[in-house]
DNA sequence: CTGAGTGGGTTGCTTCACGCAACCGACTAA
DNA sequence: TTAGTCGGTTGCGTGAAGCAACCCACTCAG
């Protein structure tokens, strides 16, 4: 009985996708988070940036504080006020949101090209989320990758495929590519 | 008609995050996606891997194959079966996905450590979704990032701070019908 | 020929989260 | 004094998600 125990969350699940959703799968929350990368720090300014009824901004910028992802920065006393800065942890979701900004670039942007560029700050080139290996430092194919169990999975075995099952063989009709 | 018009759309934004969002920002659907990089292929697998519903995931099943990112193949013609393969589209869904695995690795995890891990098929090393350059070719902290405005911008000058403006010209964004 | 099981859904009902609009309280600038 | 700003909260209505039950074409064991 973890989590919300309806709607919001992915209680049973043993995966780190899943636990990244539960913060930031909500609609809202990802582009509110995009929306700091790109500068925006008060309430007024992600609800005109987004169009977000001001309740559902309430809570996501709440849960993202919690989370971790924001803090609340003050910026006067009288009456309180303040803004939303990312923490480091924050600052990390820049990998998974350029990767899925580039994956929207290559398959959704119009003619025009991507709305949004990534640059280094050093030297101005381009900057390109990707898959790399740790051992032979070169760049992953998709198609080159393996997800296996790692140890956090002791829980639970792999799902068993219904013992008496006869599926296998009619699975050959169209083998795999 | 853009979208749906309310509830899972993200309109008006101009923004290959945003677009993004609206194929897989929807509950269930990265964890489909995963799914289905982990080897999961058929409806009823998908169902007891992930407990959803069955009419939500024949929803979210359909909108990832209109998206181009899955496609159905028939293994079976009496009755017609088919399971779910990723297309070329949907196999480049690895960079953010695990992306988002190791940020819920790095933030999430248990003592016990990572539930999945990443490796190199040809040399069996970690791999990791990092941001690199391209004219440097190193990896770039979150923080040396700029992004900018690209050439698909051109629509929408920055957004004014309304000095004086009446607000309800922003706020009629979809107006009646 | 039954009866049980399977795969891939559809239908109906209920609940819940989102969108909208109004309101609030402490301040500031004209 | 009134109008506006900022960061919310409250109340209400509705559409989408969740759940369970059902369905149909088919296969297989007995």
């Amino acid at each position: 009985m973890v989590g919300d125990m309806l709607g919001r969350t992915y209680d049973d699940q043993v995966c780190s996708i899943a636990r990244s959703l539960e913060v930031l799968g909500e609609r809202w929350t990802l582009l509110i988070v995009r929306d700091v990368l790109l500068g925006v720090r008060r309430f007024d300014d992600f609800q005109h940036s987004l169009g977000v009824a001001r309740n559902v901004l309430t809570d996501r910028l709440g849960r993202l504080v919690d989370a971790g992802v924001l803090e609340r920065v003050s910026y006067q006393n009288r009456p309180p006020r303040h803004e939303y800065a990312l923490t480091a942890m924050g600052r990390e979701l820049a990998v998974p949101i350029i990767a899925l900004m580039q994956w929207g670039d290559r398959h959704h942007a119009g003619q025009a090209g991507p709305p949004r560029l990534a640059h280094h700050r050093d030297c101005g080139a381009p900057v390109q989320a990707a898959l790399v290996c740790t051992g032979c430092g070169r760049p992953v194919p998709a198609g080159d990758l393996d997800v296996v169990p790692g140890p956090g999975l002791a829980t639970r075995p792999p799902r068993e495929r219904f013992p008496h099952a006869v599926r296998r063989k009619v699975a050959q009709m169209h083998p795999p590519p």
